[in-house]
RNA sequence: GGAGAGGUGGCAGAGUGGUCGAAUGCGCUGGACUCGAAAUCCAGUAUAGCGGUCUCCGUUAUCGAGGGUUCGAAUCCCUCCCUCUCCGCCA
């Protein structure tokens, strides 16, 4: 969420920089709504302070013994009207809210300017894709004889869900351990096992709700008709790690505040139907190793370059060939301020595939979770929020699949993991 | 799932219709005393919003959340959420 106090004040020039990702201001309906909002709570918070007074009266006129009738008499005319005032606040303030709440965040000056994936700007490349002397498989085919079970998923659930056995499930948890103790042991992030399922609330404070609720998927309680809260599946750790510091002041003495979590991801995804639709890119669920640093506002593009950095780690040490991008305003996340994507290198694909994504959303969901800190005697500030991925899990395991395969059908084992796997150094 | 008790400021804890944004204690900040410290004493100490003559003044809201009764609600009524204790069940 904006602040409101800058479309107050710098209306033009904050339509002018959401154009910049292909939002569109409602400038219009703004200044009519915020001309209606100050004249209603002006006069509803005079008809307050008359009836707060003359209540007052009546209360001391009776502790006297008085007779309070008159003074009465007099606030009685004031209910109606009061009570219509505030309605029509309550009204305003509600559509403000809801204006406010689908308003994606301003793109930080350092950001390149574009329309779409097209417009990203490479950062870095490193290392370099391995040659091959034999025809390369993709990793459904490398993956299919070493327990990787597509059609099982299917069965047990629908498309997009992946079933693992074997070796297959063993490099899929050695990674995500690998992943949680490189980041815990050597990034000095905090390890966190958090709920799977939060409610709605949080959800806003994060940025997925209201706009984006057909991402998600929903979870009632068994036998239950509707009645009561809805909860959600969390569609990334972001959610539960960063939600912690919701409506808390922190000491400025607790910064940086870093989280890390191994958790499911559960994305329904409306709309991406027909892309990625073979092998395990793009699925409903999916395993993914959460950075999350809350931090003052004034290291957060600090921290943004060195969460970077502890991505870029687990790539490394797999011997994983990669680049960094730097997001196009066009093509950022809702709540982003800045984000760069890693990419993988996919030999089948003859391609790098995104397989991190690490954003600073400034104070955007800060303000919508009033998530602030103080420092010594002075006011509560808000935070600056960062979220990145260290790394998915699946995708990963895709990468090193593609990457590692051997002629023969057998997948070396990355060095890396091998202490995971029980020194494993071949899945065949 | 059953029975009961609760949710009040940074913390503890009083307040069951009226000058209550809320006693008291602790904590914290400033000051006095002191060579200095402790102790003691004095003062201050929530958040958000709105308006203005905008380092200040005025005003509104907030006592788990939402609704209701009332001129007036922390206090009465309704719904929901959460916590604790005991029992049951379960991993």
């Amino acid at each position: 969420m904006l602040d409101i106090q800058l479309l107050r004040t710098d209306l033009e020039s904050v339509a002018a920089r959401l154009l910049a990702r292909g939002f569109s201001l409602d400038i219009a309906a703004f200044t009519v709504l915020e001309a209606e909002r100050k004249a209603v709570q002006t006069r509803t918070q005079e008809l307050q302070a008359k009836r707060n007074a003359t209540s007052k009266q009546i209360g001391i006129a009776k502790s006297k013994g008085e007779d309070a009738s008159a003074i009465l008499a007099e606030v009685a005319t004031l209910g109606d009207e009061l009570k219509a005032a505030e309605e029509k606040l309550a009204v305003i303030q509600a559509q403000m809210q809801d204006f406010l709440q689908n308003v994606p965040n301003l793109p930080h000056e350092s950001v390149p300017v574009g329309r779409s994936e097209e417009d990203n700007v490479e950062v870095r490349k490193v290392g370099t894709p391995r040659v091959f002397d034999f025809e390369v498989k993709d990793h459904v085919d490398v993956g299919a004889p070493l327990g990787l079970d597509f059609d099982t998923g299917a069965k047990l659930t629908g498309a997009r869900f992946t079933f693992m056995k074997g070796p297959m499930a063993k490099l899929h948890r050695a990674l995500a351990q690998f992943m949680l103790d490189v980041q815990t042991n050597e990034h000095g992030y905090t390890e966190c096992y958090t709920p799977y399922i939060v409610n709605a609330e949080t959800l806003r404070g994060t940025g997925q709700l209201p706009k984006f609720e057909a991402d998600l998927f929903a979870a009632k309680k068994g036998g239950q008709e509707g009645e009561g809260e809805a909860l959600y599946l969390i569609p990334t750790s972001e959610v539960t790690l960063t939600n912690t510091v919701r409506d808390e002041i922190v000491a400025a003495e607790d910064l940086p505040i870093k989280l890390t979590g191994h958790t499911p991801c559960f994305r329904s995804e409306a709309g991406s139907y027909g892309r990625d639709t073979r092998g395990m890119i793009r699925q409903h669920q999916f395993d993914k190793v959460e950075m999350v640093q809350i931090v003052h506002p004034e290291k957060s593009y600090e921290a943004l370059e060195e969460m970077v950095g502890h991505a870029e780690t687990i790539l490394q040490r797999l011997g994983l060939p990669y680049r960094v991008v730097s997001l196009c305003t066009g093509d950022m996340g809702f709540g982003a301020a800045k984000t760069y994507d890693l990419e993988v290198w996919l030999p089948a694909q003859n391609a790098y595939r995104e397989i991190s994504s690490i954003s600073n959303c400034e104070a955007f969901q800060a303000r919508r979770m009033q998530a602030r800190f103080r420092s010594g005697q002075g006011k509560p500030e808000l935070l600056h929020t960062l979220n990145g991925s260290g790394l998915a899990v699946g995708r990963t395991l895709v990468a090193v699949l593609e990457n590692y395969q051997n002629a023969d059908g057998s997948v070396t084992v990355p060095p890396a993991l091998r202490p995971y796997m029980g020194g494993l150094e071949k899945l065949a």
